[in-house]
DNA sequence: AATGCTAGGATAGCGTTACTATCCAATCTT
DNA sequence: AAGATTGGATAGTAACGCTATCCTAGCATT
């Protein structure tokens, strides 16, 4: 298909498809001559990829070229493609750094909890971060007050992890583990929200005021 | 304190206070004189506040300003600043909206859980958005397939709102319950990720002993 | 009271990000 | 043959979140 038939397909406007192929997002088409190219469903399968991981996880574009760059090297081994992902999203906000303090919570945490992450992950200042924010506004943060939120992350964590078809060609298996960190994150977050507004229903009565 | 001496405390640049109390963030100071205004330990506070939703929670500044219109103001019952807060986080991403039959399955989940939103809640049109990506991807999206997500973040959810100090006074608990529905999140999201490295490591790390 | 420094307020400017629009010559389609 | 379309290059735009500059008025020191 040409660059206009892709465009109509994905529904994206073909300017940004072009941006798409200028900033190696997308992979170049098949040049059939000098002023055309032959796009496939390869192409409309990327192109899905990354609205996903813009329109749901808001990646920064050049997040998601790390991300697509990390999925299509097969030398890649699918622990260091996890770990890509994960720093692409855990990265993505913020620039401020961890306190020291907050670096040494987080390791106790971990340590309380028996995780044990790789030597040098950025998974600890992120998670640092918070803790900071936590300890600021005067919450607990040991391993026994947040346990709940402990054992529900390692509850899904296992599940996703069994979830990878570490049989199939590293091609399928890749892409999942890069979607699915993203989006299963993104549906946690949702549902986390949703069990929220239903717990809070149920206790406070929805009879609680009019609705207008 | 003058504002000098704020930005001395909180960390921000004089310019950037400037900035927040022009966009009604901050609420302004005592006038003292005509050039001369006294802030307190509240603003100090508030400054955190802001500076713990933009920086974890990546809210756009205007955001922020619902958020904390919500918060101060008495009136409104805590269930609705949980709307406010909620929309704020669920919403601040992407502008896309889901697809009718994205909705009809957050619905049918929502329904097959038992979980009762309110009858126009967000949330919904938030969870389609992700359901209609994980169906885009070819994953299952029933009620049992997703009960791993929804008993965390079921359990999260009851832990969280045991939290809320509904005896307390109003401006306590709402904050709470601003701070707290972000920050636990990106909590949980920070623990997902470093569970899985943890569950990965564990079993297909370096130096991994078969533990059974 | 003169001097110099800071505060507060208004306005304008900047850097980044993610597109979007315009051109253009070389095809392609009919 | 002729109008439309394509790929590619380049430039422009819009939103966001600050940041920098001005200016006048007061405070603080001498």
């Amino acid at each position: 298909m040409r660059i206009s038939e892709l465009a109509r397909q994905s529904g994206l406007p073909v300017a940004t498809i072009k941006f798409y192929l200028r900033e190696g997002l997308l992979p170049p088409g098949d040049p059939i001559s000098r002023t055309q190219a032959e796009y496939s469903d390869a192409h409309l399968e990327r192109l899905r990829l990354i609205k996903a991981l813009r329109d749901i996880a808001d990646l920064p574009v050049a997040t998601v070229g790390t991300v697509l760059a990390a999925v299509d090297d097969e030398e890649m081994p699918l622990l260091d493609l996890l770990g890509v992902t994960q720093t692409a999203v855990a990265g993505s906000k913020g620039t401020a750094s961890a306190s020291q303090a907050g670096v040494e919570l987080a390791a106790q945490l971990l340590a309380d909890l028996e995780w044990t992450l790789m030597e040098d992950s950025p998974l600890v200042d992120s998670l640092a971060r918070v803790l900071d924010v936590l300890r600021g506004e005067g919450e607990p943060v040991d391993a026994e007050s947040l346990k709940p939120w402990a054992d529900a992350a390692r509850a899904v964590a296992e599940v996703e992890m069994d979830h990878i078809p570490v049989e199939a060609p590293r091609a399928e298996a890749a892409h999942i583990v890069a979607v699915g960190t993203v989006i299963y994150g993104e549906l946690l977050a949702q549902l986390r929200l949703a069990a929220q507004e239903a717990v809070s229903l149920d206790r406070f009565g929805p009879a609680a005021e009019p609705a207008e």
